[in-house]
DNA sequence: CGAAATTCCGTGAACGTTCACGGAATAATT
DNA sequence: AATTATTCCGTGAACGTTCACGGAATTTCG
């Protein structure tokens, strides 16, 4: 009952305390242009007959038109990004129906400057709310001060910064999923060492996503395996024989045992693709995120666990968040939301999404 | 990036269409008294156009009340029905905004009667939609062609019966559930002996509703452990030291090995209080459902594993699914929902709510 | 063929807000 | 006191639907 029992109106409030509803309106929006006994009054009244604005009239009479542009890097088809994408349409159909806008724009997660450049164009575009997924952190800093500045609200995707201007956060606990990723990839077994396969990247300006993922990981070994032999292989996803090259290297003292595999960004499937080349099983290899790639990866038994994250839902989320502060003023529930870290193996996968 | 606000009204297709907006209205909502020849017209307008109706504008001019009533079993704090509870509540919320009442009847699971007399209450109250959780298999079937025969949309949670006159469906894939915590309670070990443990109930006109989840289990075991042995042991859960009695006698035979035990049901805390009772370590313990008795025992170490669902999720959806189609008159996507199930261990439980 | 029945359709008044516009009342200034 | 500024407020037209009403067009039938 959006009106609550009585259906009172602004209409009865108007009359009953002698003014009419155009005053009204001003003192529920504070829109001024009214005498403080007026004002006081109608407060009075509104309060005493328990008025509550019919939200779809309010709504529907002002044709507010409101933008949300939400920053993220590029993606393409399968890839990590597009989940995140994915939530994003999916609110932004939601929205429609509240009459507002969802745009995204995307930057080259390896170019400060395209970064900057989306900020820009950010600006320009004079968005109501943004939602943004940082992954300089300078440049993003930077970039939600202006938003502080003219009042714009904006929502953390993914990860956050450590300024807290922001209207909310919607990710996973990073230095956690370290932490679980190894307890389900050692698994109570004898470990004598662990490869970390990492990727060599321009590091310049750049912040690494994953980095208390691996604190976390790193944690959990210290404590539980503490002489476990942690060795990190750093490859260039752009270059599968380079990748190929670089485990063979690697893998050269015991080629054939049976080795424990890791990566805390999305991209073991390449791992998973070395090891059915190389015809190399027994392994026991552990990843993140739910890639199509990564899916078949664990169908197949290259993979034995993909701690996964509903990044769809964190996007949609954000931009409900946004949508509800803005049309509804309802205020947001809670800044910070850490999402699930859901354990998927080849029995649970398919029912994932 | 994304469609524009929805600029598009009905008068403009009445428009486009060469009719009025009166004649548009009728065929959106299959009020009849409109030719073949103009409701095709129409239909082909308003997907040329893209049209999309103004939900608020459409919740003003037409002033109705919509009831959705939801039938679960009798819960109190902190146990399985109660989380149900909880996402009704919530999306009883968000459902007021479109002028929608949700509310909850509850009936006693363990008695027919008061199921019947719930049914009863449900119809008199005349609802727009109802949602069941279904435990009375015989009289469920009989609430439902009630349901049909006054053409009231009904959606199943937890589990649904064969009938197919639903409008959907939101729970978890039992049988797999089971298969799932097969593979996880055995985890690739030696497995000589398996405790199933399991609830006396009063067998009357009852359908247990985890039959579906033993199966998958015991379909692992024989694939994967052939030679296991299964032993089912039965005990009443409202004596705690039948329990334990119950138990005690089961283990007699080699008290003090390590055992792998395993319940269908949300009471896996019961073998829980009772291994800490006994000071019983090493065991491999997994059971369903995240109740807060079961998320300390996984915190203590006593469970090794839950298997959970996001009940709180899917009665929401469940809500919401009704909403969608009464006030907005969107097609329920997809009927039969399996939502994913979650491990939890104790490393991932804490971001699970 | 004409009247009655039936089918189809347009009209316009709600629904409860928002907000621009203009005017009344009051205060400030000359 | 007359004029001008300022403050305050009422009016009414939107916003995009819904739906009752009445009438036009078409069909049916004697």
């Amino acid at each position: 009952m959006v009106n609550g029992p009585g259906k009172i109106t602004i209409n009865d409030v108007a009359k009953a305390a002698g003014v009419s509803k155009g005053t009204v309106d001003r003192v529920l929006h504070d829109r001024g242009e009214v005498s403080k006994k007026s004002r006081e009054k109608i407060l009075k009244v509104i309060d005493e007959l328990g008025y509550k604005p019919n939200v779809y009239a309010s709504l529907l009479a002002s044709q507010k038109k409101h933008t949300i542009v939400c920053v993220i890097p590029e993606y393409s088809e399968g890839d990590f990004w597009s989940l995140t994408a994915k939530g994003l349409f999916e609110a932004s159909e939601a929205a429609q129906r509240y009459g507002v806008v969802v745009e995204v724009m995307t930057y080259d997660q390896y170019d400060v400057d395209s970064f900057r450049a989306a900020c820009g164009k950010v600006l320009d575009a004079g968005p109501s709310g943004v939602v943004i997924a940082p992954m300089f952190r300078l440049e993003t800093l930077a970039f939600v001060k202006d938003l502080v500045s003219r009042g714009i609200p904006y929502v953390y995707i993914d990860s956050k910064l450590e300024d807290d201007g922001y209207l909310a956060y919607f990710g996973m606990p990073m230095y956690q999923s370290g932490y679980l990723c190894a307890d389900i990839l050692t698994d109570g077994r004898n470990v004598r060492k662990v490869y970390i396969v990492r990727i060599e990247r321009d590091k310049k300006g750049h912040s690494d996503p994953t980095v208390m993922r691996r604190t976390g990981f790193m944690d959990y070994m210290t404590e539980h395996y503490p002489s476990a032999h942690i060795v990190n292989v750093f490859i260039d996803p752009k270059n599968a024989d380079a990748v190929y090259a670089r485990l063979d290297e690697a893998f050269a003292a015991d080629a054939d045992a049976p080795k424990m595999l890791v990566m805390f960004n999305s991209r073991i499937h390449l791992v998973a693709d070395y090891l059915r080349e190389r015809g190399m099983a027994g392994c026991r290899v552990v990843g993140f995120d739910v890639l199509e790639r990564n899916l078949s990866a664990l169908r197949s038994g290259h993979v034995q666990a993909l701690i996964a994250q509903h990044s769809d839902r964190q996007a949609a989320a954000a931009v409900n968040a946004l949508v509800d502060s803005l049309i509804l003023g309802s205020p947001v529930p809670k800044k910070d939301n850490y999402t699930q870290m859901d354990i998927l193996n080849r029995y649970n996968c398919e029912y994932y999404m």
